[in-house]
DNA sequence: ATTTACGGAATGAACATTCATTTCTGAATG
DNA sequence: CATTCAGAAATGAATGTTCATTCCGTAAAT
């Protein structure tokens, strides 16, 4: 039957190569950095010509912002999909860190590619407002939970998530340069110690001035 | 005697404009990157021609590597001076923060440039050894401070360190791209957030099993 | 006077992007 | 059902640009 064989709408083939084309520049970047990399090797790893390429995507920066959104998406969406974030709890936050870890696992390139410093002079300020979808969501996370007495009152919300999302970065940064190695028990134990950077640590009783140094 | 007239003897002034480039280097570097950087720009920086330049340093990967230890070295006698690491206490441990915070603040380009990703593909094994000089004193604190029943037994001196750099580079990063203003007492509230992460917990009469979630 | 350092135009390699050409697609036709 | 054919898509060699590095005429140092 010809209806399967000629499987695919022109428009659904299009799409499917440009998603092609967004995986294989993701990791070509990852390896091998933004500026680093030519354009060349991104439409072969692709399986394209570097003219196809081109009718895609605008120039390398389009690509670059476009491989950006996606992964930031992916990010999203493997984070937050089916969480109640407004119901703050112990047991959410071991979830959110196991979310993490599996998407740095299963995606190491998006992981990777999320962290370069580098693009943040490329990116358009749409890039830039796929941020807050997931910035403000966690905020407001953190915000209950601190009504809740379930974390310390004292750190605001931003610093908090930068925190937690540094101590995260900095964990898997760490075993992918070879500083370290990393198994189940190492990461169980990370995430209790990120745990106690933010909760609350109520002994009620507590009106502890701060010495500076 | 001439040796005064001719105040600076050759080596010291040739010393001095290796310095120059160096320092400009490093402006250039941390605010358009490593492979985004042509050298002209680094030598007008520097107030030298670019010929000049290349009689200081081989090539660009020369360059960059030499900018890198002498950052490097830069973080490491700033934190490490006059501290004895193997008297672990909290208020050590401030101290380091303390440190930390006034190299992010007085040095920003160092701090900056030292946590970019892609010079790891230009750096030769001499500059690599060079991490493990301020590695492995931070490691032994780690060692004796768990010993000392101070920081908490659970983690590996490598994750232990992995997880305070990160938390610290997390929440200076996310000042730079502004999603974040940090005040004293912001610091002071992540300096303690950190401190709770590593430390150790002991309500003395713990045997805390971790159950796996 | 001779050596050494300097600068910046000149060089060639590598790159992002274009475009003339070829290949594919699928609707229309016989 | 086979053929045709116009338009869409794909291609990679060609183009102009940007870059790292060199080289040589000039200036400073000794």
């Amino acid at each position: 039957m010809t209806a399967v064989a000629t499987a695919t709408p022109a428009s659904r083939r299009e799409a499917q190569k440009r998603d092609t084309i967004l995986r294989a520049a993701l990791k070509v970047f990852a390896e091998s950095g933004l500026h680093g990399t030519p354009v060349p090797p991104i439409a072969a790893e692709a399986g394209v010509g570097v003219g196809t390429l081109y009718r895609y995507f605008d120039s390398k920066e389009a690509l670059i912002n476009a491989v950006f959104c996606d992964a930031k998406q992916r990010l999203q969406d493997h984070l937050l999909s089916d969480l109640d974030l407004l119901n703050p709890s112990r047991a959410l936050f071991d979830t959110l860190w196991a979310r993490l870890t599996t998407f740095a696992r299963q995606d190491p390139e998006s992981f990777q590619f999320l962290e370069m410093q580098d693009h943040h002079s490329y990116l358009t300020p749409h890039s830039r407002s796929q941020e807050q979808a997931l910035l403000i969501p966690l905020g407001m996370m953190v915000i209950v939970g601190q009504r809740n007495g379930l974390l310390g009152e004292h750190l605001k919300p931003d610093l908090a998530i930068a925190l937690f999302w540094g101590a995260f970065v900095g964990v898997f940064k760490a075993e992918r340069l070879n500083y370290l190695t990393l198994d189940d028990d190492d990461l169980k134990r990370a995430r209790d110690a990120c745990w106690f950077a933010i909760a609350n640590h109520n002994t009620p009783d507590n009106h502890n001035r701060d010495s500076a140094q």
